[in-house]
DNA sequence: TCTGGGGTCCTAGGACCC
DNA sequence: TCTGGGGTCCTAGGACCC
């Protein structure tokens, strides 16, 4: 923990639902969540309006359909996403070249590595806010945030979620203790739904109370490192830098199904196109692999994984999709199957490929090692999880009509596609209704639809 | 009709090596 | 012909986070 509070930790508020509502006008004010849209998916985002119904992340989606049936569901546009969360991290660089992303919507600044540096005073403090709350909202057309400020990134964090949304709260340093002693266990990260509960039943709900319990208790409760760590944070003890640039470790796919699965033939083809998204994000960013892993959820929710480690590194889908083969072929699969995943992990950056000796059975037929797109497998349909990856329609995706313009999906079915045209830059706009099919009817934006730079 | 998709980190046991 | 101990790598599962 440091002497001063300059550990800046920013959320970005109700991030998906807030792009959503900057992009459709005609959903500003109104309830909006984005998540999987169909039967299995669960809620992301969901709008301020829309969480006074009680619509929370992580929710199923048909459960935030009963409380709150009037409100915009969308399947979601990470692309757009992306974008705006690049200009805020680009924003916060200008800051400090200390700033770790925790996600698309979190990041940590150190702000004692502001370059120019920045007063830490409070009425310093309050000044820099503001100013990074008015930039952002020019940058990203609109956008509000939460910011904490603390002597750690552990009190920053807890300090974003004291004032919500649009918020700050500065923790005076000194105070940490004492402003976390009241609240409940779960504000440490790490204390989730299992946790708390092994808590609970050796009599520990709040800060104050993990503060009190013998600390071997707490260890033969919930284990040494896990313990231990949580008894730091209780007393506010959190050295961690904010370390900019960490490597990613694995990277994988997964799909859960609308409903389950049997048929071998159409796992396997899943699969495949899932090897093939793997391998292909694998060589973007110039990677290689040595492990690869499946992960297979059964129909009552029970979930195995399997993994190889190779010899040496790979990025071919081919391998990949081999090795992932072999795997699945372990798994009993005659119950139903309701997700399948493909995943790698040992990442390096350098070619170190080397299968000679490697035992693949049910290996495909090499291609030329220069070969590094092969055919996709054909898409998943009917009975998977589209309409993600598949031609139809989503709610809330952008579409141009070569008649009325830039709009956005707001539903489909029946062969029939229904479309609001309105950019952030109109006022509400129409809705018409087309044949799913409808040729004057692209998905994404055309060139002339960009939203002029802000 | 419960329960996403992308990740990280930890634990425990077995293989294997010295 | 009798039972070590440490270290590393690997696999499987699980908790947790956004």
């Amino acid at each position: 923990m440091r002497a001063e509070a300059s550990v800046l930790h920013l959320d970005l508020d109700a991030f998906f639902a807030s792009v959503e509502q900057r992009d459709k006008p005609s959903l500003r004010g109104k309830p909006v969540i984005v998540g999987g849209t169909g039967q299995r998916g669960v809620v992301s985002t969901a709008s301020y309006e829309a969480r006074r119904y009680g619509v929370r992340s992580a929710m199923p989606t048909h459960e935030a359909r009963r409380r709150c049936p009037h409100a915009a569901f969308l399947s979601g546009r990470f692309d757009a996403y992306r974008d705006a969360s690049r200009q805020v991290m680009a924003l916060l660089h200008r800051l400090s070249p200390l700033v770790e992303p925790l996600s698309l919507d979190e990041a940590f600044v150190d702000l004692a590595a502001a370059e120019p540096a920045v007063g830490l005073d409070r009425p310093a403090l309050i000044d820099l806010v503001g100013s990074i709350k008015a930039e952002l909202a020019e940058v990203t057309g609109g956008l509000t945030c939460s910011v904490g400020i603390a002597s750690s990134k552990f009190m920053a964090k807890v300090a974003t979620e004291l004032d919500k949304p649009d918020g700050l709260f500065i923790v005076e340093p000194g105070s940490e203790v004492e402003l976390l002693r009241p609240m409940q266990v779960t504000v440490i990260p790490g204390v989730g739904p299992v946790t708390a509960e092994k808590l609970r039943r050796i009599g520990v709900n709040t800060v104050a109370d993990l503060q009190a319990i013998p600390p071997d208790e707490l260890v033969r409760e919930v284990g040494r490192a896990h313990g231990q760590g949580l008894l730091a944070l209780a007393y506010a003890r959190d050295d961690r830098a904010v370390e900019p640039e960490r490597e990613a470790k694995s990277i994988s796919v997964e799909d859960t199904f609308a409903t389950d699965l049997v048929d071998h033939d159409r796992l396997g083809e899943i699969l495949d196109g899932h090897a093939a998204q793997v391998g292909r994000r694998l060589r973007a960013a110039g990677l290689f692999a040595r492990t690869v892993t499946i992960k297979v959820r059964q129909h009552d929710f029970a979930t195995n994984t399997r993994a190889r480690t190779l010899s040496g590194a790979t990025d071919r889908t081919e391998t990949i999709t081999a090795v992932a083969r072999s795997l699945l072929a372990q798994i009993d699969t005659s119950n139903g199957i309701r997700l399948l995943g493909v995943g790698v992990a040992g990442l390096t950056d350098v070619v170190q490929e080397d299968l000679f000796g490697e035992d693949l059975e049910a290996v495909p037929d090499p291609a030329p090692a220069d070969d590094h797109e092969p055919a996709e497998p054909p898409a998943p349909d009917t009975a998977g999880a589209r309409p993600r990856h598949g031609t139809g329609w989503h709610p809330g995706q952008d579409v141009h009509h070569d008649d009325h313009g830039p709009g956005w999906v707001w539903g489909a079915g029946l062969g029939r596609v229904t479309v609001r045209f309105e950019t952030r830059d109109t006022p509400p706009g129409p809705v018409r209704t087309f044949a799913v099919d409808d040729p004057a009817l692209h998905p994404g934006r055309a060139p002339g639809d960009q939203v002029t730079a802000r």
